[in-house]
RNA sequence: GCGCCCGUAGCUCAGGUGGAUAGAGCGGCGGUUUCCUAAACCGCAGGCCGCAGGUUCGAAUCCUGCCGGGCGCACCA
């Protein structure tokens, strides 16, 4: 696998697992009840039997859920690559950590298969033990990290005084997300939304409206006036209108030189701008703990510049102020010819900003993957600049395409707005629930069409590799079954209908604690599937990839879809097997709304 | 020209740090409903993992070269 840039160093890359738990009674054995992460416990105890000679971090990062249950549930394999090393028999290797490895009372003795795997079959009692803890936890088997880290997160950033676009919509689902789920593992989050509200593009409004504005346009809708005028001046400079481009750049310059007119715009327009985006936030329920746009970073840039010069990383060239980075020919601009600074200079204010403000162990930029060379450059610049103690790393993502396979657009040619995209996802969303549930008023079916639309949109652009560019298709984010929010809200408003029928809340069952039964294929495939949460948590925070998330909560949903075929849950043959079934429901019940919550996604209890 | 990303079933995509017979969904074909939501389930067909070398017990995964596609490369962000 490739790894991620990381152009200054992680202090905390590759992350270590947390610790072992440190036993009263010296066994190995944890006691009492208390939800175990099942990846890290066999983790351990493999690691602590790492034959003589093997590296032990290595040893137990070999340990995996098996790829074929027919395998069974986890599989150690370390022994072949060490027996490679150690120039041993790996069926020989694989014997000894056999007799060694002591994995009670969660697993029995592992099995050799093929040229040295161990398989590992949980045993049934202890799974359902597990689950019985599970079902009152209300972390959901989560458990505070040793040593939580500082995640500062900066995602959406969306150019203020322009309708956020399709464009913006996958740095924002993802970047909440990711906050999400660094949040539920026991991290700290700052949530930064880097407003570009200070760039040229200001210019550009700044001259459309001293030179085309209406203003009856703008006193119904600034925003979109406003809008309109960005659009009139980027056309005209794009058809290579010299004179517009002078003028508009002019005008940021006085912008940002402290022109009384242009301030006084700047200061009107903007709560105009971020009342917009709130709309919008709002909507998709997302928020930020802080949202510093680029001129909140004006004052310092003067100094910032002054200080890269003093240190010796900045030079002149043709007239800006640059930084070379090796092996890269164009250099990192922090002052450009006419004296203005640009977002490299602010983007290393903000580094230091955070820096002081924060100390993050970790800075995430989810920003498209076109901008990954200024990234590069800024890492680069920033720790030579000393600011070094946080592993800054982009998280980059591909581009949005049509079903031409060319960027995103509507059949006028225009970039898609993200409001009337919202729309859209909702209104298709109804016209399936007004089909298939007519039976539900009305009122109803415009939430459920609210959340199962929503749901779509962001969970399509989740469960896809960030890094792949991705085809945007209607049919298939709002289908039915499939890897979709919907097949998984499904799944979820089907558990709600049982506790229904049945009459009976989850809270009781929860109550009564009911011993798990885990004789039928689909109860046990489904049991086991939910102890794995807190390991699938673990690595999409490692990984950076919420997709690891969605692929776990589909294949969740499939094993539930295929319980709830197979097993009877109201009509089970016996009083203590219908209590089980409904634990088993609950859980699952539980785990998808937590899981789709960690997406930015809601369930429905009927759909 | 340099750099980054991508190439897996007809289509859209998964595929931890190299592991067992490469997986889903859609589409196709065939089944399942006196039974808790059929927005579902079960089965079948469908692959030279772009190509060629290399590394090794083992490669979709790592290395090299090539082919094909996307994107970025000095004052926009």
């Amino acid at each position: 696998m490739r790894r991620r840039k990381s152009t200054s160093p992680r202090p905390t890359n590759r992350r270590p697992d947390p610790p072992a738990p440190r036993l009263a009674d010296g066994t190995g054995i944890p006691r009492g009840p208390r939800f175990m992460n099942v990846l890290n416990r066999l983790r351990a105890a493999f690691g602590a039997v790492t034959p003589e000679g093997g590296d032990p971090q290595v040893f137990r990062a070999a340990v995996r859920a098996t790829a074929d249950p027919k395998f069974g549930d986890y599989q150690a394999n370390g022994c072949m690559a060490l027996a490679k090393a150690l120039q041993q028999n790996p069926r020989e290797l694989a014997s000894a950590v056999r007799e060694a490895v002591d994995l009670e009372p969660t697993a029995g003795k592992p099995e050799i298969a093929g040229p040295g795997f161990l398989n590992v079959r949980l045993h049934d009692e202890w799974v359902a033990e597990q689950l019985s803890v599970l079902l009152n936890d209300p972390a959901h088997g989560l458990t505070p990290p040793e040593s939580p880290r500082t995640v500062v997160i900066d995602f959406s950033s969306p150019n203020v005084a322009k309708p956020m676009h399709v464009g913006h919509i996958r740095s924002t689902v993802i970047g909440d997300s990711l906050a999400r789920i660094f949040e539920a593992l026991g991290h700290k989050v700052v949530r930064d939304n880097h407003l570009g509200d200070w760039g040229s593009q200001f210019g550009m409004i700044l001259w459309g409206w001293k030179n085309h504005r209406d203003d009856d346009a703008y006193a119904t809708d600034p925003v979109a006036e406003l809008s309109r005028l960005y659009r009139l001046a980027q056309a005209r400079i794009k058809a290579g209108e010299k004179e517009v481009e002078e003028a508009a750049r002019a005008e940021t310059a006085k912008l940002h030189a402290g022109d009384a007119e242009n301030r006084e715009l700047w200061t009107r327009f903007m709560p105009f701008c971020l009342k917009a985006l709130q709309t919008i936030y709002d909507r998709l329920g997302v928020r930020f703990d802080v949202e510093l746009g680029e001129s909140f970073y004006d004052p310092m840039l003067a100094e910032v510049v002054a200080d890269l010069e003093a240190k010796g990383l900045a030079e002149e060239s043709e007239g800006a102020t640059v930084a070379f980075v090796a092996g890269m020919k164009a250099p990192f601009i922090i002052r450009k010819r006419d004296g203005a600074y640009n977002y490299g200079t602010t983007d290393l204010a903000t580094i230091r900003y955070r820096g002081q403000t924060w100390d993050p162990d970790q800075v995430l930029y989810v920003v498209d993957s076109r901008q990954g060379d200024h990234f590069k450059q800024l890492f680069d610049v920033a720790r030579r600049w000393g600011y070094d103690g946080a592993a800054l790393e982009h998280v980059a993502f591909g581009t949005i395409l049509g079903a031409d396979r060319k960027p995103f657009k509507t059949r006028d040619g225009d970039v898609v707005g993200l409001e009337s995209l919202l729309d859209e996802a909702v209104a298709e969303a109804r016209k399936i629930v007004d089909a298939n549930s007519p039976g539900i008023d009305p009122e109803t079916r415009g939430r459920i069409a609210e959340i199962v639309g929503l749901g779509a949109i962001k969970y399509a652009d989740l469960s896809q590799n960030r890094l792949s560019d991705y085809v945007f298709d209607w049919s298939k984010m709002l289908a039915m079954n499939g890897n979709t929010a919907t097949y998984l809200q499904y799944a979820y408003a089907r558990i709600q209908s049982i506790f229904r029928r049945g009459e009976i809340r989850p809270e009781q069952v929860r109550e009564r604690r009911p011993p798990l039964i885990l004789t039928h294929p689909a109860e046990r495939g489904l049991g086991v599937r939910l102890l794995r949460l807190p390991e699938v948590l673990e690595l999409a925070a490692l990984e950076l990839k919420p997709n690891i998330l969605t692929d776990y909560l589909f294949d969740l949903a499939s094993a539930y879809s295929t319980f709830f075929e197979d097993c009877p849950v109201l009509k089970a043959e016996s009083a203590e097997r219908r209590d089980s079934r409904l634990a088993l429901c609950d859980l699952t019940a539980q785990t998808l709304k937590f899981g789709l919550g960690l997406l930015g996604i809601d369930v429905v209890d009927q759909m």
